[in-house]
DNA sequence: GGCCCTATCCTGGTATACCAAATATAGAGA
DNA sequence: TCTCTATATTTGGTATACCAGGATAGGGCC
């Protein structure tokens, strides 16, 4: 799950990721102008790998760069968040919905299994390995679905939404409810009930969403 | 829709249009392997240019860069056209369904105006403008579903898919057609109905979809 | 004769220098 | 004093040179 884990190769990913971190944090703050020079020194390093990195969080949607214009931290509000949410819980959905009518079934057992490891895992009271078995289940749903496109843009909105995710589940420990929501997922895939599978997913990653609301509702006057 | 049409400043966006038009058409064939320094010097250009035009692919999606690797044309088969058609059909569906719980009545009366437009427009005869003001009626929803990543990302997609949208409306004039899905889906969006207007929309959008299957039976055989 | 190891080359990653556009600033004119 | 303009400075875009890691080919070993 996470992006710059180690094996890290290139400054510019290295570059991306910190970035990355610090605008989350809010350590840079939304609108704050981002010159190359300036993050170069403090990195240490040329301004060719700044560019990249900058170049990269465009992409994502964290910066905004204009031609001749400075880098500029994008507005990164919790309403953002809710709506990347929304578009999450429609991709998702949709993967679900395919995944029903395509999935083979050796990935509809992978997921069965993948869905009672999870439950072991918190029978035993491991939540540290809740994240990477719950992106699994996901992730076999994504390849289910077999459009890699799809597959390509859940996954990068996923990753973009990691960090607040990590914060999100570690504060609202919802991991039982979450299960209960894997299993009538699998069950739909199962049936090969499409309409039904959509449905249950797109519930399912909205929940995140609800919590987004209760959270902003909570200290809100970030954005 | 034209992404580079005059106001081009920077080489690299230029770069960037150029290799997408040659990846689209075929000429850089999938899987080939592109080298900066070669390209650099076809275009006359320098290799730092030529980087971040990659970038740009890459993040489109066109082409795939791994550290210390050469970029690779991805297999840009129908196949992959066919799922980004998929998933825009699901974003503009969930654009529907937002638009149909919090469009104002202020853009409502202009998609109705532009609905209106497109309908003199096909009985006057002018197809060439039938692009722009599509694209309007399409716009003005994402505008009223009020979230702007949603916004931002199926514009994106529409973007990349721009290129065989064109291809594809240039050869079956289905302009009659698409003009009845747009008011069946203005009609949605007027009753508040959210389930219709994203029903409605997702059959409206893949429509095209259907069309890319025939293309496909048509010429198989280039992925 | 085939497989593995190594050396060389090739290519992408990075650093630095230069250029041009955009903005800030200061001065002159109204 | 305000505004318009011209200039200076800032800063992103580009070019070039250098470095390091991966790929390939050749030779040695089994």
């Amino acid at each position: 799950m996470d992006v710059n884990s180690g094996r890290e190769l290139t400054i510019a990913a290295r570059l991306a990721g910190s970035l990355e971190e610090e605008i989350v944090a809010g350590q840079l703050s939304p609108g704050q102008q981002l010159d190359e020079r300036q993050i170069a020194e403090r990195f240490g390093v040329s301004r060719t790998p700044v560019r990249e990195a900058l170049r990269q969080l465009a992409s994502a949607g964290l910066v905004e760069m204009r031609p001749r214009r400075k880098a500029v931290v994008r507005r990164l509000d919790k309403q953002r968040m809710v709506q990347m949410f929304e578009v999450l819980a429609s991709l998702e959905s949709l993967a679900a919905e395919c995944a029903a009518r395509r999935m083979s079934a050796a990935l509809l057992a992978a997921l069965a299994e993948i869905h009672d490891d999870i439950g072991r895992c918190i029978a035993e009271g491991r939540p540290e390995d809740y994240d990477a078995l719950n992106y699994q289940f996901h992730r076999i749903i994504y390849d289910g679905a077999g459009n890699g496109y799809l597959s390509e843009q859940v996954d990068l909105l996923r990753q973009h939404l990691s960090p607040y995710r990590r914060w999100l589940l570690q504060k609202m420990n919802r991991m039982r409810q979450s299960h209960e929501e894997h299993g009538r997922i699998l069950a739909a895939l199962k049936d090969g009930d499409e309409a039904r599978a959509a449905d249950e997913m797109r519930r399912h990653v909205r929940d995140d969403d609800r919590f987004l609301d209760f959270l902003m509702a909570q200290d809100s006057g970030d954005g």
